[in-house]
DNA sequence: CGGATATTGTTGGTACCAGCAACGAATTCC
DNA sequence: GGAATTCGTTGCTGGTACCAACAATATCCG
């Protein structure tokens, strides 16, 4: 989708998005609330990834590169960056990394010969399964505060916004500072 | 809380490694989906930062350190910092930035010669409340699609879970590097 | 008081991340 | 067989993030 980030501003322009739905103020609360409880989620959560994956000599983006290449089997370099949301010269030095690390490989696409193919190593699967491991037991200290239907609901509400946010942006929803 | 990163070995022992619940497979697959979605989110409320905030010659980082120092008035660099989850040094250079476009400014502290004061200007808090208007439109364009009380619920379940993994990272609840 | 000690913020250094632009190579479309 | 397109890499710029070292204050304690 290549979303065109400007550095020019658009200034003024901002002509009418596509009409908000006026006037919920019950809407409007939600969407604040939850606004500032992500803010604050994502702030905890950046950290405690920092903190956790740094110490595996690894990146957290590199950690992220990793995780894609073993849940979704060999991809291209390009849906590897679309998976996560960079641009390919960026997932290109990402991957780089993993590689001299010994932690993924690139081999030639069987069927296009541009296109390489990136699959995590032996090594790479297994630091993943550790790491994910850490992460995991984390989560469920944390988790296990919370009454058991509270936390299941967290868990799919949680997946429900992700996967909606997800198609707002896979459908171009509109990036701020389009128009060219 | 400075929570010694890195390749440093392993501080002092903190004795018990708060033994996870041991064998709720229910816990487990609760951890387990919770992590995953949270992952989705994440990549794809980051990349949404990135995109709107970017075109408003301001970074991501900076949008945040704005955030900070408009809703909860002025704050010393430490301060800052310690609520960003980051380095006083990393903290202090986004200052730097910020006040070269005239959006924040450093004054003295009047009780201690050591410390500055930082608070947003007069364009910083506007441009802070422009910046925040577009990004709760898009919020609110993208619960629109939710019945009202699962976004209730999605607001308020994720501030609870963002208030709990911060307290666990506050009280230092596990830094890096596991102790072996 | 007055010297050790601690704290605050800045700077230097290093490494990584992120995007754009330009490029060579391979593929696809006439 | 060419033009146009697509794929991935590389050069460039600038931001992020850490640690270590430092000067200026502040605090503690004999």
């Amino acid at each position: 989708m290549t979303t065109t980030r400007r550095r020019t501003p658009p200034r003024a322009a901002a002509p009418s998005l596509p009409a908000l739905p006026a006037a919920d103020p019950q809407l409007a609360r939600d969407a604040a609330e939850l606004q500032q409880a992500l803010e604050e989620l994502i702030r905890v959560y950046q950290f405690r990834d920092r903190d956790r994956i740094c110490c595996h000599d690894i990146s957290v983006s590199q950690c992220y590169a990793l995780d894609a290449l073993v849940q979704r089997g060999p991809l291209t370099l390009n849906d590897l960056a679309a998976h996560l949301y960079l641009d390919k010269s960026t997932a290109s030095r990402i991957v780089d990394g993993l590689e001299r690390k010994g932690l993924a490989r690139r081999s030639a696409h069987p069927a296009d010969g541009r296109a390489v193919l990136l699959s995590a190593t032996r090594a790479g699967t297994r630091l993943r399964e550790r790491i994910r491991d850490e992460l995991l037991a984390d989560q469920m200290r944390l988790l296990a505060d919370f009454e058991p239907e509270v936390r299941r609901a967290m868990a799919q509400l949680i997946g429900r916004l992700a996967s909606a946010a997800a198609a707002r942006v896979e459908a171009g929803g509109g990036s701020c500072c389009r128009l060219d």
